[in-house]
DNA sequence: ATGGTCAACGTGCCGG
DNA sequence: CCGGCACGTTGACCAT
């Protein structure tokens, strides 16, 4: 447990759904958990600021103000900075061990719960992301074998119907391929004997 | 008003 | 048993 999370547990209480976490094996028993985001103000925009980087601990009291006059949690906004880096790291390990994910949180000020966290919902991003690219993939592969489909179906009706065709010519004359211009050509009789009688020759 | 984004959370599962 | 993770959800904030 950190410091600045220790110091200011059981301040969540009444603070909406979140604030408990089961104590580790023990699901019924809960524990009150540090509500991260009482170290949040609103600037006059209305945005988040993030007040950790020059208070990362609070007090009691301090909570007990934010409690009083803020019912609702604050909506932490990682500022630029916070986000590049993290999403560098992120690009060298997907995961983080402890002492990453604690020299990580050091560095950006944030608490390593907070590094954590973004880690998880990065992961789970990537994820989504990455269904959702194999979801277009197997689409277009799935367009491009019905089109495939189509067009051999399409094929096969013409091959069938020159076979008809061929067939129905057989019975008058022979089919035999140009050679200048490589399609099938009719023969009639006199001409095919003409020349089978110079390929003897 | 409403839908999208995302930090934070609850819970269950798994490996050590 | 415990820590870490995936997954689903919540709620604040923002853009439209």
């Amino acid at each position: 447990m950190e410091d600045a999370e220790e110091c200011i547990t059981g301040l969540c209480l009444g603070l909406g759904m979140g604030g408990h976490v089961p104590i580790k094996g023990k699901q019924k028993e809960k524990r009150p958990v540090a509500c991260l985001d009482l170290a949040f103000e609103l600037c006059p925009k209305g945005e988040a600021i993030n007040l950790n980087h020059d208070k990362v601990e609070s007090t009691d009291s301090d909570n007990d103000n934010s409690n009083n006059n803020n019912r609702s949690r604050k909506k932490l906004r990682l500022s630029k900075d916070q986000s590049s880096m993290l999403e560098n790291s992120f690009k060298l390990h997907t995961t983080l061990n402890p002492v990453q994910k604690q020299a990580l949180a050091h560095q950006l000020k944030l608490k390593t719960r907070q590094v954590e966290v973004w880690f998880q919902n990065r992961r789970a991003r990537t994820k989504l992301k990455q269904t959702e690219v194999e979801r277009e993939w197997l689409k277009k592969q799935c367009q491009n074998l019905s089109d495939e489909n189509k067009r051999l179906k399409k094929e096969l009706q013409e091959v069938r119907a020159l076979k008809v065709g061929c067939i129905q010519l057989s019975k008058t004359a022979t089919l035999t391929m140009c050679s200048s211009c490589e399609k099938l050509v009719k023969l009639n009789e006199e001409k095919k004997n003409n020349i089978e009688s110079e390929g003897r020759n």
